[in-house]
DNA sequence: GACATATTTGGCTATTTGGCTAAATTACCA
DNA sequence: TGGTAATTTAGCCAAATAGCCAAATATGTC
């Protein structure tokens, strides 16, 4: 394979890679609504702190949400919000999932 | 946080993961131009059969991907394409990465 | 400057992932 | 039934990830 497409291939895997754990999906759910300091995403996530303030900056990476600093308060922000737009085919897969897992059942009644 | 919320996140996350790889993405866009046995993905792929099949197992269990078998052959077919949506969105965070990084860039001059 | 608050970083451990090789499984065919 | 081809599974190792605690950093206030 070219060298070019893989390193493409690479830079969108990132990506996902940094939506692929629960809490920072939470996180965006969250930052969808508004834009939040790392205390009040922290309450509502449950975490230690500094992990929070970890998954925070993976998503800083990736380039999904960007921050501005309020004196000591580090305020974070949905930069892309396009990606609220994946949930619903997400869910569509969630869903063709347990039907078919529904199907499977149904045969051993 | 709710248990339920929390378990859904998590499914979503899964799907997520699923796709964060680059030779996972390899195989997504080559089963959206058609069906392919896993010789066939093997070789664009261009990495050992058993890392393949992993691979495809991993898409399959995300019920992205789903397979039928044909003699000893199995092929494999995109069964969510709506996954392929998401590379819009995908490619519109690594252009304005870049353009952020442009515009550091720049300051150097 | 000393202190308090908000956040990040470093270090550690446990777990997961990705790749390989080798062995097992499945289905066709002589 | 024995052989062959296609694929999956198992086992292993190295690297990456996620979590916590403790320490460091940055900023505002007295």
């Amino acid at each position: 394979m070219e060298k070019e497409r893989f390193k493409l291939l690479e830079e969108r895997a990132k990506i996902f890679k940094a939506l692929a754990h629960p809490t920072r999906l939470l996180i965006v759910e969250e930052l969808s609504q508004r834009k939040q300091c790392v205390c009040e995403i922290t309450d509502k996530v449950g975490a230690d702190i500094s992990t929070v303030s970890k998954h925070l900056s993976i998503l800083r990476n990736s380039g999904i949400i960007d921050d501005e600093k309020h004196g000591t308060m580090m305020i974070y922000n949905l930069r892309m919000p396009c990606v609220l737009n994946f949930f619903e085919c997400i869910e569509k897969v969630i869903i063709d999932r347990a039907e078919s897992q529904m199907k499977i059942a149904q045969c051993c009644k």
